[in-house]
DNA sequence: CCCAGTAGTCTTATAATAAGACCTATGGGG
DNA sequence: CCCCATAGGTCTTATTATAAGACTACTGGG
């Protein structure tokens, strides 16, 4: 009876959740993307429970999502980082944070602004066609059942509706 | 004592949260987009207990991201559909399938591909700058304050980090 | 008029979160 | 060398949220 694991779906949206889509998580994220790495300084920031911090991180550093560095500074001191599979996921970070921008704002305007560094131009989320390149919005998007496809949870009727056509 | 909501950040990635970062909403957006629609057909295909997917229809359709739809099949029937902001949010589902097929995926390969529906390439998740139109990936994004940013749980060090350079 | 299907609500047990006290190094200052 | 502040957690407890599944209400069709 506890919270369901999404790990055995065959989705891979499920199986991110189930990494970073836990209360607090992609919060956590931002902030390490934002350049805030300590413990004290990320509890302070978000007010978050020590404990969840604690917990959020462990999974995070156990999935590889982030690394616990030791550093020096008079005395050791740790820094939670981003790896390559954490930096990657800022493009779901910035996609998020586009459509709060969009639909949540309040008034003020977006207390945040991506900016691109080469150019200084801002930042957006776009779903992107790889082949001819345009950026395409989702009545443009179809699903087709992948290679790993099985008849379970999370794509049973998906997939039989994709399947049959 | 309650789970801490998310809507007084100064930040969308946390007001985003608020409205579609619980658990099983961002599955339940998926399937929407997939085109299942009838209360009966999320609870069979997820296994979803059923309080929790009436309540997250109910937040959903409180937030303006879904609608409810009565139509007739013989008797009437009711299906949930995504509006606008719904269908906008689908970017994000990308970047997280796309994440999850990078990081996640189980033997088998993909179970989903998203697909253009004009020349039939993959779709996939990117940040792009505005301005030059380069894809660009984490290192070379730069956050600054918005016009928004208030010293507040969620940046007041992220902000202060920025404002002071 | 009864039955099956749809769309929920209600109850109860268990797990997760929030709040905050407490614990354990480790250097620096006196 | 001892004391204290700081960093980085752990532990306890109250309260919520989730899971599981029984139950209700409405609707058409046979």
């Amino acid at each position: 009876m506890q919270k369901t694991p999404f790990t055995d779906f065959a989705c891979s949206v499920a199986r991110s959740l189930d990494v970073i889509g836990e209360w607090w998580t992609p919060l956590i994220l931002r902030d390490l993307f934002l350049g805030l790495g300590r413990f004290e300084d990320l509890q302070r920031d978000l007010d978050i429970p020590r404990n969840v911090l604690a917990a959020r991180l462990k999974t995070l550093v156990d999935h590889g999502v982030v690394v616990k560095v030791p550093y020096r500074d008079g005395r050791i001191r740790h820094a939670y980082e981003l790896t390559e599979k954490g930096r990657d996921f800022v493009t779901t970070l910035i996609a998020l944070m586009d459509w709060g921008d969009r639909w949540m704002t309040p008034a003020g305007g977006p207390p945040l602004r991506p900016i691109h560094a080469g150019c200084g131009g801002a930042v957006q989320a776009r779903a992107v066609c790889r082949d001819c390149g345009a950026s395409v919005d989702s009545s443009q998007i179809t699903c087709v059942a992948g290679p790993g496809t099985r008849p379970v949870r999370g794509t049973s009727l998906v997939a039989r509706a994709i399947l049959e056509g």
